[in-house]
DNA sequence: GAAATATGTCAATATGGCTGACGTAACTGT
DNA sequence: ACAGTTACGTCAGCCATATTGACATATTTC
């Protein structure tokens, strides 16, 4: 594999191979900043949603309902990779609170599609301030470019064959939304 | 920059024209790239561990034990930020898995430092690989000086107070495993 | 009318967090 | 030497979030 990745960086040097790992040495850096960037960035929110008694499945949920209003709970399901059991419970609790509505749909009116109510956005929008704050600041100091250097990275880190499906979903939240103001 | 004092403010903001719209925009492209790429990210190492019965708790153990060998059981509880008995369940389980071993401390007797056994550090290792395989693809499609970026970007994420330790404690393993090499 | 689809729900179970209380060994300071 | 503190372990129980499997209901499609 010809070292395309040059590093520009002074202290690791690519090692010799190791006992068990797959050729190179690990990118132990990304690994580690990874972990701790994701804890940080989805800790902001925690405070926040405890006072109203739900936690991050919640607010997973809730974040994309808003984000994608209208979206299928077959949708949800697939984006959120988990069970309709485990969505269920979570989903039910943001409904009966009133933070998520469901309508059936217009041309297949067994489909229940998700809307946040006005107290739902509330919430949410709260919790993605909080978040855009930590990410402002971030691209604040590392300047110009940064925000599409970090898109890029992070799009890459998705799997190959998501990556479509991700952008196509971020395009039509983008119209749907934009249409709105 | 506009200065972006996002809605860490009230709670009820009044007359607010637009619903969607805090003060700033969302950086919902960020927040959504972010959760599917460490979505995918953590995935890599689940089906391995899901072999040897264990979680991504134990994973994260285990990589910080490999990492930072000789790390006492306190520096784990203020990385990881669980409680001692949470650690105490997943790491009693890969010490008698025989994944990972304790010493006394030769100065603090108290002092169970930590270790990866020939085992514990196979497994790490595969794991890292796994997650190095998908960072490197990355870093190859971006290009050149695209691993520095993305180590700004994370770092530039993490809590500003907690930047200083986080470098430390990777050049202090740097030091330590390149040692051994 | 039968089959497939979208969703909801029941029951049981596992993982990985949490709090509080208590125990023990070892270090520290007067 | 003794008291207090520290580092760690453990018991008991609770909560949030995930799982699988089975089954129900309404609706669309063929």
């Amino acid at each position: 594999m010809a070292d395309v990745t040059v590093s520009v960086l002074p202290d690791r040097v690519p090692a010799k191979p190791d006992p068990c790992a797959g050729s190179a040495e690990p990118a132990w850096d990304i690994i580690e900043l990874l972990f701790f960037a994701y804890r940080d960035f989805v800790d902001d929110a925690d405070d926040v949603l405890a006072r109203y008694g739900f936690g991050r499945a919640h607010h997973r949920v809730l974040h994309f309902v808003c984000r994608h209003p209208g979206m299928k709970v077959a949708d949800l399901l697939d984006i959120l990779r988990i069970t309709k059991q485990s969505l269920g419970r979570v989903l039910k609790q943001l409904i009966d609170q009133e933070f998520v509505e469901q309508k059936a749909g217009a041309n297949d009116r067994r489909q229940r599609l998700l809307f946040v109510t006005a107290k739902g956005e509330a919430l949410a929008m709260k919790l993605a301030g909080l978040q855009t704050a930590r990410i402002e600041r971030s691209l604040e100091e590392l300047g110009v470019g940064s925000h599409d250097a970090a898109r890029r990275f992070l799009l890459a880190m998705i799997n190959p064959e998501s990556r479509d499906g991700v952008l196509r979903l971020m395009a039509r939240a983008d119209r749907i939304r934009g249409a709105r103001t």
